[in-house]
DNA sequence: CGTTAGCACTTAAAGATTGAGAGTGCTAAC
DNA sequence: GTTAGCACTCTCAATCTTTAAGTGCTAACG
């Protein structure tokens, strides 16, 4: 069977409603609302007929139509009226924006909490890997017990939770110079670059040759992302939409995110090419718990990944918003960081 | 009136049966599993001078009583009857401690867990406040763009770090070694001491004194708790408690919990002097809300403060329970700093 | 005077019944 | 293809009933 511009019509109407309402929608009501023309007798065979097609469910006889898992797909990819954001919203984000701090730990926290609070729902990030990041300083710190810490800087980040041994006869001034070599050696190479040294490079380091090694090691660390990367905001929205009213759901939901490890298996896995991703529980992801729905967008700049961000709820959720807010921020992002970027340029120029 | 030593009996046997079962407990349950050698009116003569007494209520007529929030806090300081851990809750513990990491914040995370995983309730914890870490290594990061960042390594290899700004003609040579001469200045001193560093002594550092002020100012963040520093485990514990079968409860536990702020300023004020510490909610903290408890151990190892954990639940607590778990982790915990301490002695003392 | 048996009273919780309302499916007619 | 009409199904809320639990009170007992 095909489907008709009526029939798809009247799936949009249904699946607009509902997610207005999370009532069930009944022929009449949209013979009556959106379809004036014909009764709701006629709307009742169209939505028959999108029930065979799989489009839409009834909890019992006499209960309205309610859009399955296919009908929200479909209706993203095809039916969905994009509209802008309102000037109110806007202003939002950019005020939320216009901080200074260049650290890439909290604007994550900023951009999740800025999601969350302009759709209303619970959102979650990840941050971009640490791997492709270069490398702009580095030092390891003696702390006193045959240990030191290994700091990273990176142009967007400071890496800071890898312990390194360290020989027993290395004095604070040996570390010391250690660091300045390796510092030195890493300077403008990223982290993945940098753990990839050859042995014959190695080898020149004589002394030094095994903190190198250590260096090396820790640094294979930050190639999977790392609890500390993965935010989440506004838990508590969810409470704003009805399916959490059962308590069954909530202890679902509570249940993946309150582990950072579920969360980042959820989102980390995006294909950086997709801008707008969208997976809908028992359709599209076996992770993403049934009757929840995961909408995330993964952000670049310059050329650069910034990492994925989205919100986690209810499957009749409002995908128009969500996804208007996802785009305007990662707009928003994109001319945050150009704008750091060509301010840097000017300095560098100017020297 | 005073309390006879049978009407604490009563209560004692009240609370018990409340908390292992969280059904009211009646008259006709008391005579004739615990008080055998009494009619069950005699106990009801008793319960209602308890209840007069403040020590019960009763949701309605024929419910049988439930303890008040002040029955509780009476249970706690005069009836409890203190058990040991079992044999295998004694194992988990020292195993979950064995790791050889000794770094704070994943401890932090470790201890939250176990308590957590023991008690079956959701475990806080607070990190140890900074200010009287002795700084054991410093250093300046050049960034870049006119920042510099500021590591600080303490004693218990707590990291601080922050963004500070730095002169515009200071060259990276210049930066460090400002950093060394601060370093040293700074070697062995808390934070909180070194952050009043006088004037005269400012004074003193010629070119670096700008940088010198720009560090002394950062220092004085570290006053507050960190986000980072405040720990939740076990969030979706809650749900094996039936007083979160209802909705209203979760809503408003998760409203607490989802705020690391409004945590720290729940566990944050405590007296170190106190080792166990409860707060019933509507009874004796207006911070606590209404149908919750919280209790906190603060832990402290050779004079120095370990942080403060515990777990936050309904009133309906374990009490027991979760004081044996929290004393036994602080033990645990002690146990293995102090053998930390004596290695590191011990490696002293070799040299 | 503390203790007890007995009994009337209260209340919640669970089940049954009912009626109203909403919505559909189907059929026959347009 | 569309529609009106009607029977059918199902939920939801209200009402009532029953049952079971537990108490409060009183009068009697040792």
């Amino acid at each position: 069977m095909k489907m008709s511009d009526r029939k798809k019509k009247i799936l949009q109407i249904v699946v607009d409603e509902y997610i207005n309402s999370a009532v069930p929608v009944s022929s009449k009501s949209i013979a009556e609302k959106h379809l004036t023309d014909v009764s709701s007798a006629t709307v009742r065979n169209e939505l028959a007929s999108l029930e065979e097609l799989g489009y839409l469910t009834q909890f019992h006889t006499s209960g309205g139509r309610v859009p399955s898992p296919q009908a929200y797909r479909f209706y993203i990819e095809e039916l969905m009226e994009k509209g802008g954001l309102s000037e109110r919203d806007l202003d939002y984000i950019h005020e939320a924006f216009s901080h200074k701090s260049n650290d890439v730990e909290h604007l994550i926290k900023d951009v999740a909490k800025v999601i969350s609070d302009l759709t209303d729902y619970t959102s979650v990030a990840i941050g971009p890997r640490a791997e492709e990041e270069k490398i702009r300083n580095l030092a390891l710190l003696a702390c006193g017990d045959g240990r030191a810490l290994l700091v990273i800087v990176t142009g967007e980040r400071i890496l800071r939770d890898s312990f390194i041994e360290i020989p027993e006869n290395m004095t604070e001034e040996d570390l010391e110079n250690a660091s300045h070599v390796i510092a030195k050696l890493f300077e403008g190479k990223s982290l993945s670059e940098a753990k990839d040294v050859e042995d014959e490079v190695l080898a020149e380091f004589g002394q030094y040759r095994q903190v190198m090694r250590e260096v090396i090691d820790a640094l294979k660390m930050y190639t999977r992302p790392r609890d500390e990367d993965v935010v989440l905001s506004g838990a508590e929205k969810i409470f704003k939409h009805p399916e959490y009213e059962d308590i069954g759901n909530v202890k679902n939901f509570l249940s993946v995110i309150s582990s950072k490890d579920k969360i980042a298996e959820l989102i980390g896995d995006e294909d950086d090419e997709i801008q707008i991703n969208v997976k809908i529980g028992s359709c599209d992801d076996a992770d993403v718990p049934e009757d929840c729905s995961l909408v995330t967008a993964t952000y670049s700049a310059g050329g650069k990944n910034l990492g994925t961000y989205g919100v986690i709820g209810p499957i009749r959720m409002d995908y128009t918003k969500v996804i208007t807010v996802l785009e305007n921020v990662g707009k928003a992002l994109e001319g945050l960081i150009s704008n750091k970027n060509k301010e840097k340029d000017d300095k560098d120029e100017k020297k």
